[in-house]
Formats: C-alpha cells, structure tokens, sequence
DNA sequence: TGACTATTTTGGAACGATCCAATAAATCCT
DNA sequence: AGGATTTATTGGATCGTTCCAAAATAGTCA
C-alpha cells in the first residue's frame, strides 16, 4: 500500500517546474510567481507531499527545529508542570521536543543526551539529576548547542541557568511562620546533599538565627522529596523531644505528604500544625486546607527556560547567562494564618489565572562570560 | 571553536580505511577484522565523531527510532505516569520521543502530528484530544506509521488501541458501594461527552439497577476531569435534594478535589462520606484518607503500550489490534470500608512496589483486520 | 604453484532537500 | 529594436550515511 515516498522531483514532475522551484516554494520564498507557487502548493495537496526535516537537516546550515528536554521525576507535578510551559513555548515556536525522563539515573541521563545529540537537537534544557558534572556538558556545548539548566545549578558549568531563589524564598516563608507565633520550627523532607535543598535550608536557618532562635538543625529531617517522604518526615519529626509545632517544607509533595501524616494522627493541617510547602503546583491552591507555599511558578519557569533557549538557538551565540528568578510568598490556609471568612485565600493569593511569567517578579540577572 | 562536523570520512581518514568500513564498525557488523575495529574505535573517540541520525535515516528502508507521544494534560498525574511508563521502555528500547501536550486542542494536536511526521517518527501513541475523528490518523496510517491509541477510543479508526475496562471497573466501585450501605451514590466529575466518561458512567448505571435503585441520572454532576472539577462538583452534588452520600468519581484527581470540598464543609471523607475514585495514581496510596479507586496502573499501561507499537513497528505489519485491559478495584480507606487497624490499606492493595503491569491482570484481547 | 574458498575492504551510487551560479523570460528605457 | 534591468527558473554539487557489487587479501588444498 504504501509506495516510496513523495520527494520534491514528484512534485516538480507534477507541476511541470525544476525541484530547485519546488524548494523555494516550501521556504515561501518571494522569489517566485504566484502562479507557479499554486501550481505547485496544489501538487503537493495532490500527491500528499510530506516535507522530509531530516534531508533538509543534513544541509550543515540548517537548524533542526528539534530541542531535547531532561527532567528527573515527571511525576512530581513541579516537573510536570514545568514541561507543560516549555512546551507551549516550543510549540509556538514551531519546534518538537524530546522529552526524557531520567529518575534521577546518570547512566541513563548520559544515555538520552548521547541520543539526542546523534538526532540532532539545536539546544537542551535540562533539569540535571544529582551528581551531574560540568563535563557533562562539555561535548554538547563544544559542538555549539546551546544548554539551558533549570531548577538545579551544576557548578562550573558554562552554560546558561535559571533557577529560582530558594534561599530568600526559605527565609521568607520561615519569618512568616516566627510571625505566626511559631518557635520550634522543622525543616521537612529533601535530602541534604542536593543544592536546591541546601539553599532552602540555609534560608531557613537565616530565619531562625535573626529571631534569635535556636538552628542547629535538630528540628531537621531529611526523606525523599515526595508525598510519600513527607509522610515519614513528619512521622519522624513528632518522635524528636521538643515537638516542632509548624513546618517548612522541601516543596509542594512533601508539604502534602506532611498533612496526610498530621490527619492520619488526628491533627489538622493550619489548625493544629503550620505547614508550607515550596513550589506552587496547581493543586495547591485547591487543596483542603489550601497550601501557603512559596510560589516558583513552575510553567512560567518552564516558558522562560525555553524563551532563553530560542533566544540563544536563534541569535547563534552561546553566551551563558544565570538568571535568578525571586519567588513570593502565597499565604493560603495549611500556615494557621488568621484568613479572612472567605476561604480563597488572603489577598496575597494569586487569581486563578493569574500563573503567567510576571507573576515572578523581578529578576537579578546576571551576565557571564561565554 | 566549532569547526564542522566530524563525519565518518574524517574517520575513516583518520584509521586509515574507507568510509565503508567504518560504517560497518558503527552497525557493529561481524564482518570487519578485529583489529581494524579497535582502529576505527579509537579514531571515533579521539576525533569526538557523533554519529549522525538524520543522515542515515535518508535511506529509505532505515526506521528512525524516534517515535511521537501526544497526551492531552501531562499535567495530570494519570497521563504524567503514562508517559513515564512509555518513557521507560522506549529509552530501553533505544528509542527517543516527541512528546506533545495537547491540551485537548485539536487544531494543536494536528500541528504536532504534521511536525512529527516531517521529522520522520516511526511510530505514534497518542491520547487523543476529545474529537478526534478517524480521518485524522489517515495520512499517517497510509503511510504505515503504526498508530497506538490509548486510553480513549476513535471510533472507525484503524489503529491498534489498548484501553481499560472502565464500564467493569465502574460498576465493581458502585457495586462495592452499594455492599457497604450506600443508597444514594452519586457519579461525580468528567464530562458526558466524551467516551470514558460514558462508559464509567454506563458501569454505574447497571450496578444501581442491578441494586433495584433509580439510576435516573439526577446524582451526576458534571465537571472538569481535575482537582478543582472536583470541589466544585460535590459542592454542587450537596445541593440536590436528597443528598448522595457517597460517590464514584470519574477520575483520582476529581476523587481529591471532592475530598477537599467534603473537608472544607466539615465533612471527613470515608467516614461522613464515601469516595470512590478512578485511575489509581500514585499518591492514591498516601493520601489521607487513602484512596479506593479503580486501578487502571497508568504506568504500566504506557509500558504496555509502548511495547505494543515497539512490537508493530519492529514487525513492520501495521495490523490493528484492540486490546481491553482489565482493571480492579484497590479498596483503601475513602470509601469508608471497614479496615483493620493497620492504615496500610486492606489486604486488596498494592505494595509500593507492585505497580508492574502484571498487577492488571487478565486481558480481554480482540484481533481486528487491518 | 595455481585454483578455489573465505575473509575483509572499498568505490560509488543512492537518499531528499538546499543553495549557488547561471540561464531564461519578462519588463523597461531611451 | 536593442541593450540594460528586473523577475523567475533551473541544473548540478553538496550534506553524512548506507549498501551493493566488486575487488583485494588471506587461507586452504591438491
């Protein structure tokens, strides 16, 4: 049934023009006359012509239209979320991307960027799993491909970065709970070894240090950044001498997974115990009780990842640049905050259709050298 | 700094062979001398030679081991955990994937199917976007791209689907419903129109008649397929006269939602109030109350149908095959189910590591002509 | 040694689109 | 009408790989 392909010679045999016309037409080239230009778009309908990216791609001018995107964990809705706005921006921009899904595994991070090199990628954004190195990065940017790395920095990388401040965010979401009245305060869930979870910490310990509280970390547990760690960080957090009465958590899952252990214990979340996530994924502006959690906005982060990818992709030059995004508060109802009667939130909340880039703030960027 | 590409001439130059011989060594082919392989091997790492997709995909019996996933919201965990399962297998398989959100656009569906094709996948899964017709897969059918729909059916289309047995599933939740007490059940979330939620809805329906109650459609309440469909679906499912009290929710993310609204007006879900949910995502499991639903094992269905086009576009036969995978109901604790005293779940649920696709089942497989 | 296999290696012609230099056709200007 | 311009069109050659037929080399046997 299916016979060889159609290639532009069909096309020109069937329009009675040379293939050179026939190219300069799908390029929508000025060049020709508008007659010929319908003859030739209707051989196309005609014979159900497909354009062949992959012939054209071998030209070494071109551009593959195609970039690669590498996250770690696509259950966490924070990563799910952050495709999703990548992906509206690529789609847009008339690229395809490749999506791939690491689980934290190097061997397998090495093996889809090797892949997707061999096919072509004209950038990369990536949100690397831990223990990625600089030289990982190396033979992909030797050879011109611009990488974009969110979320998670990779020191002595020379490439671009955008990640969020989780430190002032820590610091943030921890003085609203001193404010709260809070005194014994845990830092829950993440592991310590990672940088976006040392950030929040020391973030944290700010906090605690400038209201004169004690931060020597007794109050801290580590678990996996999940739903399923949050559970047992708090589990093991009620155990510690010295119940910590509220907590900061390492994002949205655990926050989560926090209120999950403190109902399968008979305390409610807000009233019983502060809790704050980090993140700001969808669910938690309807989760009971809403999560306060510091907002990173994760699709608007993923848009401008990709915005500073097509940027670099079309301008040609590699020239890294780190941007830091700030990220704001949202005081919902799982803190104890007194909120008003009606139960959407305080006036700091965002709308619901409020997600998009501005919502981030202002930025400090600053300039590398390439 | 980027000179241009390394190409296997480069190679072949640097080894002191011919082109041809190293494009043996990169098939792996046995044919070439054990010695001259180690020479060419060592040649392609000392030069940094990336071996170049695109180009050898021009030969037209090549297969370009890329193949298209299109889902319609990654943001849901139900489809995150799909493409994560299809992520696996194609990465072992040494596949790599386009993976589009749809956003149920159609006219956004159309575009990245036409991208996709011009950069030559070999295959496609895609959930469809709700109206999808038939004609939209012919093009690439015609051209014997294997197709693999999942999860919603296209009625008239000829290409292999693997869906679950939501009517089955639907009608064990009512019925375990109905067992536990329940006589006003409502059927919450989804919308009418589209094909899953018409066949949960018909399970529903044939448990209440077989129950001897009035299945007259006044306890469905409509809404969006999310976590805020579901708040606002009970909330609107408490002001019918004669209140449900308990319900089958078309989805977990709606199954959540209604737990949020239930909570926000006092009410404890499993023990004011029985939720039954649909899909079993991961944090099913964790949630407090846990969820009952019905397990449709979203990862291992993307694994499942991975490997069914894996195996169509490996046999290069493009036979249509409709395959029903069976689903089962994983009793926890929302539904209000007597439990012992151990919260794990009952005896029916899964271990944290069970969720390989063998927990699905028997299947109800139908060969179709193709 | 010479004929005959096996084992390795190799030019060159695809594959499908692009792009440059060159040509052909149409239009303009005294 | 004849040259200068502008406007359209067109052959190759090229991109990096594969694959076939053919050739070179090594190995075997009488």
């Amino acid at each position: 049934m299916n016979r060889s392909r159609v290639t532009v010679v069909d096309i020109a045999r069937a329009a009675g023009v040379s293939k050179s016309t026939v190219s300069l037409v799908l390029q929508a080239s000025p060049l020709v006359n508008e007659q010929t230009r319908a003859r030739v778009n209707a051989a196309i309908r005609e014979l159900g012509y497909v354009y062949n990216r992959g012939a054209a791609n071998l030209r070494q001018t071109a551009s593959s239209k195609i970039v690669g995107i590498v996250v770690n964990d696509l259950t966490n809705s924070f990563f799910a979320e952050l495709a999703v706005g990548m992906d509206m921006v690529m789609q847009s921009a008339g690229f395809v991307q490749f999506l791939a899904n690491t689980g934290e595994s190097l061997d397998r991070q090495r093996e889809v960027i090797a892949s997707m090199r061999e096919h072509g990628i004209s950038g990369l954004i990536i949100s690397p799993a831990r223990g990625t190195e600089a030289a990982d990065f190396k033979p992909l940017t030797a050879s011109g491909v611009p990488v974009v790395v969110v979320v998670r920095n990779v020191a002595g990388a020379k490439v671009s970065s955008l990640l969020s401040d989780n430190r002032a965010g820590a610091r943030e979401a921890t003085e609203h709970l001193i404010s709260l009245g809070h005194r014994r305060i845990a830092f829950l869930g993440g592991f310590a070894d990672t940088a976006v979870s040392g950030e929040r910490m020391q973030g944290y310990r700010e906090a605690l240090s400038a209201a004169g509280l004690e931060a020597d970390g007794s109050l801290v547990v580590n678990s996996a950044p999940s739903r399923a760690g949050g559970v047992t960080a708090i589990e093991r957090a009620m155990l510690i001498s010295g119940r910590p009465t509220a907590a900061l958590c390492f994002n949205d899952a655990v926050a989560f997974g926090v209120c999950d252990g403190l109902r399968a214990r008979g305390l409610e979340p807000g009233r019983d115990f502060g809790v704050v996530g980090f993140d700001d994924v969808i669910e938690a502006q309807t989760a009971v009780p809403a999560l306060t959690t510091v907002s990173v906005d994760p699709q608007g982060m993923g848009r401008r990842a990709a915005q500073m990818l097509l940027k670099q992709i079309n301008s040609g030059r590699v020239e890294a640049e780190a941007t830091v995004a700030s990220v704001r508060l949202v005081v919902r109802q799982s803190c104890g905050a007194k909120t008003t009667t009606w139960d959407g939130g305080t006036s700091h909340d965002t709308a619901p259709g409020d997600r998009s880039s501005d919502t981030v703030g202002t930025d400090r960027r600053q300039h590398d050298r390439a």
